[in-house]
DNA sequence: CGCACTCATAAGAAAAGCTAATGGGAGAGC
DNA sequence: GCTCTCCCATTAGCTTTTCTTATGAGTGCG
């Protein structure tokens, strides 16, 4: 028997055509998506995509599945719409900590598409450190957090949105744009710049440096990773 | 997340307001169903259902989301009818074998939808021993079979339907009807009828005579269930 | 001819779900 | 008033499913 999530995966991959950007944008990985979409294919006894080099390509039937698939995930969240409404989530106050590598990226369209559902929604962000916001969280002074995994959740619920890259930020002028390819050791001795130590991102990126014989520099410690970005286009250091 | 299980629970408890009948149609036990149902009442935040003594009623809650539900349950209906259609199911002819104790029963019914739903299909139903028709399944003389579980079942695809307890049919006069309640030591020594031995039932039969000190009787064996329960209301032996 | 991008597969680990057995509470009947 | 009976809830252990990490294999491109 087919299921949502199986459902999910087969509209996401008609839209992306690729199974890892699919796979990440529904917090999974491309081999759970791959098993996934393969199960349903077996159980419905017919293949909805041909695999092409470059991606998924919807076949015939795939393409007169996708209506019907797209009326289910319809029709859950009239489902779930409905449930907020009984159980008259959405009004009053919520107060919502984001963080500042997520924050000013995600939360634009965050506050259009809940303010535009939910008129009677009063939504207070405060930016912060994680680690503080899950203490805010535990002491009741947040309702929620947009934060980066794992957490150590205590109690807490947690639904994990999406997976994305990490990437490096390497000046214009710099020797690495030449090589056709990054090794670790290309990385040896070189300056990354970091945010504020208490992110989360600081830690992965001592981790990251600890494997590439590479520094973190310790001087500057920026709370926006705009402003990092720019710090690497003026030659301070890499970024990640 | 909502679940199909949990939908499928929510509405068939909806509709028979017993969690061990919804349990029994949708082929679980009542704790399973019973965990889903807390699991989908805490993931929405809020009772479906009022747990009277008689009971489960729906609260306000769950009557408004009870559509939407239904809605959710028609979507995917819609989805697995499209796949029948694109893969050309239900057409051309299907050889059907089904097991005496429950061919009866549920046929009749099965017939009619199916050629209601899908004209094009000719059906041959054949009734037979269990363990001979999955023999012919296993040799492709036969395309399916609804058969008591559990199966053996080397590549095959099983569906369970549902759950089904089993009753003991006793004659009008049987002193045993005079008892408020039956134990195991109420059997002793008694007779019980059966069908042809080589069914599953016969083997469950002498199974639970073996516990009871009851003898299965030998002599006749019979093909149908109206057929034994006549023989009882004879007074031959009870039956289950 | 190797590189870079696909998706598929395998093995081990984690999580979810199910069953069987049991408990507790509220009516119904004597 | 007491017992019986019919509900649903809970627990513990097991089975099944699903995920992740690591790896393979095919195809177009420079």
């Amino acid at each position: 028997m087919a299921t949502l999530k199986q459902i999910a995966i087969f509209a996401k991959l008609a839209d992306t055509g690729n199974m890892s950007e699919a796979a990440n944008a529904l917090a999974l990985t491309q081999p759970a998506l791959s098993q996934q979409l393969r199960t349903l294919e077996t159980s419905l006894g017919l293949k909805l995509f041909e695999r092409v080099p470059k991606g998924m390509q919807l076949t015939p039937a795939g393409r007169d599945l996708l209506s019907a698939a797209r009326n289910v995930q319809n029709a859950v969240r009239d489902f779930d719409d409905a449930a907020d409404r009984a159980a008259e989530r959405f009004v009053g106050s919520i107060r919502f900590g984001v963080t500042p590598t997520l924050g000013p990226y995600l939360m634009p369209s965050v506050i259009k598409t809940l303010h535009r559902r939910y008129p009677g929604l009063r939504l207070y962000i405060r930016e912060g450190i994680p680690d503080q916001q899950h203490a805010e969280l535990a002491a009741g002074e947040l309702d929620m957090v947009l934060s980066p995994l794992p957490i150590a959740g205590r109690g807490l619920a947690i639904e994990p949105l999406f997976r994305e890259p990490l990437r490096i930020v390497v000046p214009p002028d710099d020797p690495l744009n030449e090589r056709p390819r990054l090794a670790a050791a290309d990385f040896a001795g070189r300056t990354f710049l970091t945010l504020d130590h208490r992110h989360h991102y600081h830690r992965q990126l001592e981790t990251i440096c600890g494997h590439l014989d590479a520094t973190v520099l310790a001087d500057y410690e920026g709370t926006s990773l705009d402003a990092v970005q720019q710090m690497v286009g003026s030659g301070v250091g890499l970024a990640i």
